[in-house]
DNA sequence: TAGACTATAATTAGATA
DNA sequence: TTATCTAATTATAGTCT
């Protein structure tokens, strides 16, 4: 599109492929929530932009954004974050453990297992409350 | 857009939101398709249609295709869904809590108790292998 | 009912600042 | 770098089959 049309392949000049990421990230993000909006259903999307992108650090991104990472409380903040909550409300005790089985695979093992060690309620209040006024640390086991 | 301009906000007429239902979705998939291809990054869109668009049934839709769904085992099937594959593979433990917290929310604790109440690992591979064999039925708490 | 059409709106690749 | 511009391309709302 554009000026010149682009083949279906992965880009290979690195600064025209990371200002295709910026440009392409905001463009779905957009459409998705005017999808949401105009038709009334909850849309959520993850984008894992690692190696291509990042050559040091993987990134997850999650749209709608991670309500434990909000700083601001605007209304239009929390409008445009709602369709998320609602998804998280209605979504049934089986709904969750084939979304868990779809998102973690192979490693819903080792996630059961994580769960499992946590000794007390105390460790994870206190792990969510630590993500509500930290940013997420970059993975030790990734970077390097 | 098209011949008129449409104001962001839900579309009244049933029948006209049906159809922006599905042009938009399969827009949104395509665009992510794109998106990942182009940019070489993992990317995965989910669409909770209820109860706007389907008025009997909620309905998870997932892109990349749910593993546990494929019938058909073409390559050109594979490819498609090797992003997600990847995606799954390369979570870490954190990542892994951060999505179940942006995914699952207040709903966390009840998933947990789910998991610790499976008392072996029969069970869970049972469970498992029930979904790779069964279409993935409509949860009676949602129906009716 | 679902698919094709099309005038118009929206997006965007490359260029430039 | 990051933002803006714009010709070229794609997407689509309403209409017609």
């Amino acid at each position: 599109m554009g000026r010149g049309t682009l083949a279906l392949e992965l880009i290979g000049k690195e600064k025209s492929r990371r200002v295709t990421f910026e440009k392409g990230k905001s463009s779905l993000l957009k459409k998705a929530k005017e999808f949401s909006i105009l038709c009334g259903v909850d849309t959520c999307v993850l984008i894992y932009g690692t190696p291509a992108i990042s050559d040091r650090l993987d990134v997850l991104e999650i749209w709608p954004p991670n309500p434990d990472e909000w700083k601001l409380g605007t209304e239009l903040m929390k409008a445009r974050t709602s369709t998320c909550k609602d998804l998280i409300a209605r979504l049934s005790e089986e709904e969750e453990l084939i979304s868990l089985k779809t998102l973690l695979g192979h490693r819903l093992e080792s996630a059961k297992k994580r769960f499992e060690a946590m000794k007390s309620e105390k460790e994870l209040a206190a792990l969510l409350l630590q993500d509500q006024t930290n940013n997420i640390a970059p993975n030790p086991l990734m970077v390097g």
